[in-house]
DNA sequence: TGTCAGACTTGATGTCATACGC
DNA sequence: GCGTATGACATCAAGTCTGACA
């Protein structure tokens, strides 16, 4: 390390980052599955009532039947909008008369003379007697389903018991994607036969089909983590049979990917003076890149590779267009070499990014030249793809993409954010600090700013969480009125202090909860070892910030613990 | 060099179990 | 003891990225 240079990474995370990088060798190539294949969902029994059409009960195929009652279960749970309904129903409408009978196809052809509601109405009936059902019966029930899982929960890697995620194939079902503007919604998911399967597995090992099927193929391949596969019928895409997060091998995977991060963190100086260097660079290419490289870098986009025709519209930094990027006019505060732009767009999953940003003079300038004499519809970085970008960072840095600035700016966000707010609640206020609530609350915090950094907005949230909100209110009220009703300085005065700090704090933290979910930033992108490090630093068990199997999946950084 | 399929990660939301308040 | 709110976990859609192939 350079004389005078700032240690980046703690000793525990170096003592951590060695190991991993021996483990992660070690391991590639090696990998044997025995299991026993994939759980298949329960058969379909005709559940006694009717399909109507034009007002005359229908008597369908099983498999016909199957499907309208797919679509009874949907209409028996929540209803969507009426534009996405339309799409819905004509998708459905088009995929059940595919699977239909030649007599029931020529019969059943107008959507608007089918009646659902006999089926909806005996679903309904089904899932009350379920709720009905006594106590010993359904914990009869859930333990015959417990049994049958066993037997398909775990697999053996290299000798080792491992558990498997999503060892059931997944049922048959309405494809309910996501955004406006999905082109699938409501397209029927069918039933996934033995014959569509792949299994993956040990060369010793017979994995058996269930009876009077055969599997698609079985194959040995060692260098791939799936234990099955088969192709989603809506998307063309593979779906896989994979292994559990508390697994080795998923274990190592991030423990390597936070590794990657850390050691940007290491060399981020030399990469940011390098696109900073490039964003002013005479070949347009370069300077597209080194722009779009500072966009991932300082707001954490993801890299937004291109999508294919008919796709939801959304996008990620490389596939901005022109009308997503605005320019604002100076603020009375804003720094000279700083302007101010608008990011107006919806990211994955539909979600809409909208953020007034400051970039330097440089990226402004270079924005303001793409923009130029493009149409609205133009992509704003037309002459690069993520491609591109990631070769220009691997470059860089050996295993550097886009994506590692996400997990590095989150992790480094997230651990400026736990400092300041330690200093704040837990080394100012001495008898804040004694409660373990305040602590998580600190831990809390930071990762809602990732969660915000990130932008892991919830659009919609279960209905309890206002009248959650209103009781807390109450709550804080109470503690406030008893504050003032007490001499200061008194042990009570100072108890009824950190327990009115503590309430203010959690309401505060319970509004912004709303509106985003902190799920996702602590499970895949905060480098769990700053919560280990934190935790011994200030006593708290690790059992408080996460549960029983976030610890199985950070496995490998609980070593100190 | 571009395209595409495959493999894996990320992420919103649905569902279930449990804690909590009445 | 019961009903409800909440958190944990499961599900599966939607991303990222790599490597094969034309």
């Amino acid at each position: 390390m350079p004389k005078g240079k700032k240690r980046t990474i703690s000793a525990s995370q170096e003592r951590r980052t060695s190991t991993q990088r021996k483990k992660v060798c070690k391991l590639r190539w090696r990998t044997q599955f025995s299991h026993k294949g994939p759980r298949f969902p329960s058969p379909y029994r005709p559940i006694g009532a009717q399909f109507v059409y034009n007002g005359i009960p229908k008597k369908l195929a099983p498999e016909t039947e199957e499907v309208a009652v797919l679509y009874a279960r949907y209409l028996s749970g929540k209803r969507k909008t009426k534009r996405i309904e339309e799409k819905l129903q004509q998708n459905f409408f088009n995929d059940w008369r595919e699977l239909m009978t030649a007599r029931e196809r020529s019969e059943i052809t107008d959507f608007k003379l089918c009646d659902f509601s006999q089926l909806v109405s005996k679903l309904e009936e089904i899932a009350e007697a379920k709720k009905r059902l006594p106590k010993e019966e359904r914990e009869i029930l859930k333990k015959e389903r417990q049994l049958a899982a066993d037997q398909y929960k775990t697999v053996r890697v290299d000798s080792k018991q491992e558990l498997v995620n999503n060892y059931t194939v997944e049922p048959p079902g309405l494809y309910m994607g996501r955004g406006k503007d999905n082109a699938n919604i409501g397209r029927v998911k069918r039933r996934i036969q033995p014959e569509d399967i792949i299994i993956n597995t040990d060369e010793k090992t017979k994995v058996e089909a269930p009876p009077n099927h055969n599997w698609k193929a079985v194959i040995h391949n060692r260098s791939v983590m799936w234990l099955a596969s088969w192709k989603d019928v809506i998307s063309g895409n593979p779906k896989y049979i994979q292994l559990h997060s508390s697994s080795s091998i998923k274990n190592e995977r991030d423990s390597q990917k936070f590794l990657t991060a850390r050691q940007l963190k290491q060399e981020i100086g030399r990469v940011r003076a390098q696109y900073e260097k490039d964003l002013k660079s005479g070949d347009e290419a370069i300077s597209q890149t080194a722009t779009a490289v500072y966009l991932i870098d300082k707001f954490a986009l993801r890299a937004g590779n291109e999508k294919p025709e008919g796709a939801t519209d959304t996008v990620g930094c490389c596939s901005l267009r022109v009308e997503h990027v605005s320019f604002l006019n100076r603020g009375k505060d804003q720094k000279k070499d700083l302007e101010g732009i608008r990011l107006n767009f919806l990211g994955k999953d539909s979600i809409p990014y909208r953020k007034d940003l400051l970039v330097s003079r440089a990226v402004c300038d270079n924005l303001k030249d793409f923009v130029k004499e493009k149409k609205k519809n133009g992509f704003l970085f037309d002459m690069i793809d993520t491609k591109r970008v990631n070769e220009y960072l691997a470059r860089l840095m050996p295993d550097l993409t886009a994506k590692v600035f996400r997990t590095f700016r989150a992790s480094q966000f997230f651990h400026e954010k736990l400092e300041e707010y330690s200093r704040f609640h837990l080394r100012k206020d001495k008898d804040a600090a004694q409660d373990v609530r305040m602590k998580v609350i600190v831990h809390k915090k930071a990762n809602l700013a990732v969660a915000q950094l990130l932008n892991h907005q919830t659009l919609s949230k279960p209905i309890g969480k206002g009248t959650a909100i209103k009781k807390q209110e109450k709550k804080l009220k109470a503690a406030e009125d008893k504050l003032e009703s007490l001499t200061t300085r008194s042990d009570k005065h100072k108890q009824a202090k950190v327990k009115r700090d503590i309430l203010k704090e959690e309401l505060d933290l319970k509004q912004q909860l709303r509106n985003y979910a902190l799920g996702t930033s602590k499970a895949n992108y905060i480098d769990p070892t700053l919560t280990v490090d934190w935790c011994q630093k200030y006593d708290i068990p690790i059992e408080k910030v996460y549960s029983k199997t976030q610890r199985e999946k950070f496995r490998w950084a609980l070593v100190d613990l």
